[in-house]
DNA sequence: TCTGGGGTCCTAGGACCC
DNA sequence: TCTGGGGTCCTAGGACCC
């Protein structure tokens, strides 16, 4: 919309549309497109440390696991229907999600890249008899060129496209498509009193019971609900959901991701970390890759949070957890800066007696590096030109190859994959070998 | 034996100011 | 009896997302 003299200028014919497209269980997916032994077997992905499941197929959601349960707990029932297990990957997830978002940006000028498996797109410009038409060329190209089953749906706002991708996964007979705006109103209504209102996206596991007391059970129901009242019995965040689910949108795509605003690396132990130099070491390596994404986006942090804790499942050990934050001298991107006020803030909070499962460091007020501000007094700067060679030696030669020496070499706290599939489109020594 | 990682936004409440 | 009123800024925690 374009505003001249308090006039509104439509620049499009079309009211606003989006299409809302995700991989059906991505990374089991990703994993049979590479091992197609796979396919038609119970299949999951578990999260790092092999801890829990984080992606499910078809066939291990039918047998009722649900996402997130421990693995350790899905022993008898793994043996019993011979379900396969595989590490994550996220160098061959990451790697099929770019080529995916590639290949689905090609349908418009306007794509919003919302998680690793999914994204929307601007469709204002399709023609409403087109869009079905449209989602099944996008289904059967991206099975075709990547050997990735998708979904797509499409609606007037983002929350409807959401909605409606869905619709087109959950019920069989729309094959895959679903468009929410070519529904007449009576099969829409229809459609949406027999969807549980948890579905929405932005209801989440809290509200849902909350809304289901108040009779709001489905999502027609919360559709026609009075905003207002949703605005004082729950939140802003709900009102707006329940405009977008009325069609009128209140969250724009963004197509270029604002830089982040903290940034975070943190990790499970692969062994439990009894002394100070096992900590140091982990603390120093999460230090290194936080660091490196901070300068990828062209940032410098204020202050360096670190926090250790001990394994909170297991009760009836002695518990600690702490997190400590310290301000930089000046804003900073250096590595080694940062390293040193994370360790010196990593040594304030051990306690010896403990057994650690977890440390992580979080980056704040992150400023952008072309602007920032010095401080009075002369402070170490670090060294700019080391920290691009830095990250260029380890770009081209993988994470770690040039790295503090307070990372370590033995690391016997790195966590745990002990059934990883080979990263079969990142490196070189992995491609797969057709016979 | 064994339970992930990384984000955002909003709100309430406290500290502090005049 | 009765102890102001209004504003800003910061932080912690909750809720949500994938």
């Amino acid at each position: 919309m374009l505003q001249a003299h308090g006039v509104s200028y439509a620049w499009s014919q079309n009211s606003p549309m989006y299409a809302l497209i995700d991989g059906n269980n991505f990374y089991v997916s990703c994993e049979r497109v590479f091992d197609p032994k796979l396919e038609g077997r119970p299949v999951v992905v578990l999260s790092n440390n092999d801890g829990c499941v984080v992606a499910r197929s078809q066939e291990v959601k039918a047998l009722g696991v649900k996402m997130g349960v421990p693995w350790f707990q899905l022993r008898d029932l793994a043996k019993q229907h011979g379900i396969v297990a595989k590490s994550s990957n996220y160098s061959l997830y990451g790697d099929m999600s770019a080529r995916m978002m590639a290949v689905l940006g090609r349908y418009s000028p306007e794509q919003e890249v919302y998680s690793i498996d999914e994204c929307f797109l601007g469709m204002d410009g399709v023609p409403g008899g087109e869009r079905a038409e449209c989602g099944r060329r996008i289904r059967a190209q991206a099975r075709q060129w990547l050997g990735l089953p998708v979904c797509v749906g499409f609606g007037a706002t983002r929350t409807l496209a959401k909605l409606a991708n869905f619709v087109a996964k959950k019920r069989p007979a729309f094959g895959g498509v679903c468009d929410l705006a070519a529904l007449p109103p009576a099969e829409l209504d229809a459609l949406l009193d027999g969807i549980d209102v948890g579905e929405v996206w932005g209801v989440g596991y809290r509200g849902t019971p909350r809304l289901k007391a108040l009779g709001l059970d489905n999502v027609k129901a919360l559709r026609d609900a009075d905003p207002k009242w949703l605005r004082r019995e729950f939140s802003v965040v709900l009102e707006r959901t329940v405009a977008e689910l009325n069609g009128t949108p209140c969250i724009e795509l963004e197509e270029e991701a604002p830089n982040k605003q903290q940034i975070m690396s943190s990790r499970a132990f692969g062994a439990y970390v009894y002394d100070l130099a096992g900590l140091e070491e982990a603390v120093a390596t999460y230090v290194g890759r936080a660091a490196e994404k901070l300068r990828r986006q062209g940032s410098r942090a204020g202050a360096v949070q670190v926090y250790v804790r001990t394994n909170p499942f297991k009760e009836d050990h002695p518990q600690y957890q702490r997190g400590l934050t310290v301000p930089l001298p000046e804003p900073a991107d250096d590595t080694r800066l940062l390293a040193r006020a994370a360790l010196a803030c990593l040594r304030r909070l051990y306690k010896p007696g403990y057994a650690y499962q977890k440390a992580g460091v979080m980056l704040l007020d992150l400023s952008d590096a072309g602007h920032a501000q010095g401080a009075l007094f002369a402070t170490d700067r670090g060294n700019p030109a080391l920290m691009r060679v830095m990250d260029r030696i380890n770009a081209c030669w993988g994470r770690g190859t040039l790295r503090l020496a307070a990372e370590g070499v033995h690391q016997g706290w790195r966590m745990r994959r002990g059934m990883m599939s080979p990263c079969y489109t990142t490196r070189w020594a992995e491609l797969p070998v057709v016979r």
